[in-house]
DNA sequence: GGAGATTACTTCGCACACGAAACATCTCCC
DNA sequence: GGGAGATGTTTCGTGTGCGAAGTAATCTCC
């Protein structure tokens, strides 16, 4: 993935407005979480000889027992295309198994072999559970705080994609004079 | 849309502690404004046939005229052997040029070509224009508040981190078994 | 009940992204 | 001056990550 973008960001975001604070830190520390977050988990993958995603997969499998291809990939949030892959790569790994569902037969459920299941309760510490560790030592109003601006920016950010206000990939971007 | 498989995800992560709000809303919102601005990043990118990493070389090299490879690296926050592919590309599309140092010739100095320049001057918007209006609407505590919080978060991620009291990639728990 | 839209998944082609190893060059130190 | 090691870049192999196009199954609506 990349990375790169990154630091497009953080060079073009150094122009803060003046009525509020600059914001600066706020990129930066969303960048670096998500980042340092993505090199966590493929440290902690790759103790098992798994990979970041794969790691992801085999947690969001381990509760359920099963999922659809589809609610694999959102939850993990990749692509339909992306996650065939990574199934692939497990399945001939020996951890995963493929099954066409029997009420829809478009469908196909991802399910844990032994093996993988053998690996999923090998592996007691989740990913988020790092950020749950940190999360768990801010004070419980520093906590509120931060999910309550947090969430709410995230869904601003969401309704203006879905508005079409921002240049996505088809959207043209339009300059404010 | 997805609002129905929203709860699913909610439900399925809920194991807040009770001492503390839910945090997973935190993580959520994280990794969906990261994913988010590199799509963003990438949708303007795309209007001017560039890849998103490509816009972002192009706008180092802009100011400067010219880096080495390692320089490029460091400034995109990617490892050279991923430049390296870029590069290619850019250079096949003949929009940088490669020439080795005189000094050392160990050194690649990476220059624009005149239609790198010319496209370099054509893209004018940011990509971060939408963090700083989302960000430009929060109440001027709120934007506060978010500052504080995440970056006492990522500082202590760091800290973490620097301690290796986290699994990374190199830091390979030796075990002490 | 059947044509056309929709959905679930796969395939394909491309572009990152990284680590390991190969390679050329430079530096240091004797 | 010359060898050992460091440095800068590329090559290689693997694994994402995505969109577009393809295929099969289901749904919708007349």
């Amino acid at each position: 993935m990349s990375d790169v973008v990154n630091s497009e960001l953080e060079s073009l975001m150094a122009q803060a407005t003046e009525d509020q604070p600059d914001m600066d830190g706020v990129v930066e520390a969303i960048l670096y979480l998500y980042t340092e977050s993505r090199r966590i988990t493929k440290g902690l993958a790759g103790q098992y000889g798994l990979t970041g995603p794969q790691l992801a997969v085999i947690k969001m499998l381990e509760p359920k027992g099963q999922l659809s291809l589809s609610e694999l990939s959102w939850k993990i949030r990749a692509k339909n295309s992306t996650v065939t892959g990574i199934v692939d790569r497990m399945e001939r790994e020996g951890l995963v198994h493929r099954r066409r569902s029997k009420q829809d037969r478009r469908v196909v459920h991802i399910s844990l072999t032994e093996k993988g299941q053998a690996l999923a309760s090998d592996i007691t510490i989740e990913p988020v559970q790092i950020f749950r560790t940190v999360l768990g030592e801010l004070s419980t109003r520093d906590a509120r705080d931060l999910k309550r601006v947090l969430t709410r920016l995230a869904q601003r950010v969401r309704e203006l994609v879905e508005e079409g206000a921002l240049p996505t990939d088809g959207g043209l971007g339009e300059e404010d004079g």
